[in-house]
RNA sequence: GGGGGAGUGUCCCGAGCGGCAAAGGGGGCGGACUGUAAAUCCGCUGGCUAUGCCUUCGUAGGUUCGAGUCCUACCUCCCCCA
């Protein structure tokens, strides 16, 4: 099926969102002809939501685009007990204010992309803490846990890798489904919610929600999900540099953001551009016809309607322009990454090792740095450093008051003197 | 309950006669080439106040001049029998 009725199908469609649906007919029809709650769940196992994550608030935006009602389902109480699915072991346990706090933490992201409110299409932000936690353990196995099969819940492939290495499962995460089913089930009676959305991987817990709800009385639930994303070259989403690629700007500024995605591969530009930002279809299709070293102006529009979504189209323009300078200027720029010093640390010399490895951050030691040094990676003020004895002083300063250390060719912070 | 096997560089996989900061690979980082891309090639990939010192091989002890390597106990996981 490749027609749909409905606006947010088609749109999802198009846009390469889809990767499995439980009922697409039926799915389409009810889109067609109702406004439609649908959600997503998020687990706080960090204090931000990764790259990784940004196509399942893209699927929400969607929705709510296309005149439906999201909700963002907080997972305050499964987050207790964590997701086995497709995890080699188990994680460890989070305390319950590690957990709230991520979720304070992970909410902020999500005005950006949705608008909340208590209209009809307007999105709400729910935590299942407010169900799960208190509920009472013989009434739940009695009303729930009855209808699930254990020979079944074995069969999904989200437990097989456990299973068939015969590592252990324990029963707190293997109740992690059954959670979630009961999630979906709830969902529909509190708040009408008729459709879970999610990744690839969430497939089977999707559909364990729809089983419960036949066998509980709900109407006629649905799953889609879009699928696992990976570069050109298979990599996984959402790990750069430094570690991971962070919404929230307190763990990633708009300019790291920002080079994330202006560093794409070629061959990924099209596809992300679709799955990424919300420019409309025929211009997609204009900028992905550019071909040669001409990609690279695409990438850079892509980079800056990427960040504009969530960081704000200012502070996208400041990191394309700080890029911009830093590049194709070689100069420098007061966006670029920052760290302030004392003045008097300065003038009294600050060794070009520990400029890097304590004060900028670029690299992880002293002896990293004295690595780095060695394969000639390291730059102050764009001068190669040849000598790891070097040291940093007031006199380094540039007229904006700045000394500019950089990783290679494309890593670079500024030393302020305060 | 009985018998057998395994846990290695805190990213992963993985070799390791008692002299080991520990082979090899993947990944990552840097360099060259380019277009802030991919592919390819080269280098690096425990820490430090550094011709030396310190910390690493599941955990805790022991044997030894010296232990990842041998012994004991414990923990975890796997296989076979019950």
């Amino acid at each position: 099926m490749t027609t749909y009725r409905s606006d947010f199908l088609h749109t999802l469609h198009e846009r390469g969102y889809i990767h499995q649906v439980s009922d697409e007919a039926g799915l389409d029809d009810l889109f067609a002809r109702e406004t439609v709650t649908a959600y997503i769940g998020f687990d706080p196992t960090a204090p931000s939501l990764h790259a990784g994550g940004l196509i399942q608030i893209m699927l929400l935006h969607w929705l709510q685009k296309t005149g439906h009602r999201p909700i963002s389902l907080m997972g305050g109480g499964t987050g207790m007990v964590g997701d086995p699915s497709f995890k080699d072991e188990a994680r460890q346990l989070m305390t319950v204010d590690t957990i709230e706090a991520n979720i304070s933490s992970i909410k902020r992201v999500f005005a950006n992309y949705l608008a909340y409110g208590e209209g009809k299409s307007d999105a709400l932000m729910i935590n299942n803490a407010k169900w799960l936690r208190e509920l009472n353990y013989l009434e739940f196995l009695r009303d729930v846990g009855r209808h699930f099969s254990v020979n079944r819940m074995l069969s999904f492939d989200s437990v097989k890798t456990r299973l068939d290495r015969e590592q252990s499962l324990s029963f707190l995460e293997f109740n992690y489904m059954i959670l979630q089913a009961y999630d979906f089930v709830e969902l529909n009676k509190r708040y009408d919610v008729r459709l879970q959305m999610g990744g690839s991987d969430q497939w089977g817990n999707i559909i364990n929600g729809i089983d419960l709800g036949h066998r509980m009385g709900t109407p006629q639930l649905y799953a889609l999900t879009s699928p696992l994303l990976t570069t050109a070259s298979g990599a996984k989403m959402g790990k750069s540099v430094n570690g991971a690629v962070w919404l929230n700007p307190d763990m990633l500024g708009p300019y790291e953001f920002w080079q994330y995605w202006r560093n794409v591969e070629d061959a990924d530009v099209g596809r992300f551009l679709k799955l990424y930002t919300t420019l409309p279809m025929d211009e997609i299709a204009r900028l992905s016809a550019v071909g040669g070293s001409e990609i690279n102006d695409v990438k850079k529009i892509f980079a800056t309607e990427v960040t504009a979504m969530l960081h704000g189209r200012a502070a996208a323009e400041a990191a394309a322009e700080a890029a911009r300078r830093t590049f194709e200027e070689g100069g420098i720029s007061a966006d670029l990454p920052t760290v302030e010093v004392p003045a008097a640390e300065l003038e009294a010399g600050i060794g070009v090792l520990a400029a890097f490895a304590e004060k900028a951050g670029l690299v992880a030691s002293n002896g990293e740095a004295r690595r780095q040094v060695k394969g000639g990676g390291l730059k102050v003020n764009d001068a190669t450093v040849t000598d790891e004895k070097a040291v940093i002083t007031g006199r380094d300063l540039s007229a904006e008051g700045v000394v500019k250390l950089s990783l290679g060719k494309k890593k670079h912070v500024l030393l302020k003197a305060v």
